[in-house]
DNA sequence: TTGCGTGCAAAGGTTTTGCATGGCA
DNA sequence: TGCCATGCAAAACCTTTGCACGCAA
């Protein structure tokens, strides 16, 4: 696979303007297909798993994996030399499903806690919290050891 | 989704017996069935699912996805009254499967970073974090951004 | 004109579901 | 006997691949 597309195309440059037009966005590749389709305009599914495959490969978009048997999840992150965004931590929701992104100064410190002190290279990708969110733990009266700070 | 089963079957037992038969390995479905074929006996595959899926739902099983078009890995750790009674996090490496368990208070203290923070009630038991293991980062010729204490 | 990009359709997997049957209590 | 568990087959998905055609350079 070419580390850069050879050509600009039309579905290349709208699938990046798709991206761009809302940094930070999390989706998937049906929500593109579905997305082109509402503006009717149209691409096909291959194109889409293609290019973004393309540009998780360079760095340019982010892949998460929440659980299997339901579909990648995707973030446009921008060039390298352009990126400000911190990495996204997720937390998925036990009991309702639900995922949170979290952009969190503390929980970047654990990658570096854990390359220093257990000699493994966090992929944050790829990690996922599981747990309950807030309205769910309320729900179920979860009464939390730790103290909730408003 | 029923918390315990109310049955107990020849199939379940036998799914046990194979899991704690040794402890700490990582296995899929696919695994699973074959090593009842292999032992002139048989098992469903959707009952396989059923089991775990409502073990995992218990704590008693870990399930492990380290991308998408490839099965899940599962690993039992055992009923939780058992269980030795400091937290266990878990990091897999997604180049050679390995599975690290860590005993670190400083992770735990993840928890209630979410928790005071973030509203999140973390469940350790279910969280993984992946990335690469001492060897195989050393053979990829990573270098972390963080510097490795010994 | 050349050859990459596109998109359809099909293939390849994994996981879930429906339903009749079997087995536990 | 009542009901849950099982397992087959089919369905439902997600993702990848093959191939002919279209389009950028």
């Amino acid at each position: 696979m070419n580390v850069r597309a050879r050509y600009s195309t039309k579905q290349q440059r709208e699938l990046i303007e798709f991206m761009q037009a809302d940094p930070g966005r999390h989706f998937t590749v049906a929500e593109v297909c579905e997305y082109f389709r509402s503006q009717g305009q149209s691409i096909g599914t291959a194109t889409v798993y293609r290019h973004l495959e393309r540009m998780v490969d360079e760095g340019v978009v982010n892949k998460y994996i929440i659980d299997s048997s339901s579909p990648a999840c995707f973030e446009y992150v921008g060039e390298e030399k352009h990126r400000e965004s911190e990495l996204c931590f997720h937390c998925k929701c036990e009991q309702c499903g639900r995922l949170i992104h979290l952009h969190c100064e503390e929980l970047a410190d654990i990658g570096e806690h854990l390359a220093s002190h257990h000699q493994f290279i966090l992929n944050p990708m790829r990690t996922v919290f599981y747990g309950l969110c807030a309205e769910c733990a309320e729900k179920e009266g979860y009464r939390p050891a730790a103290k909730i700070v408003p």
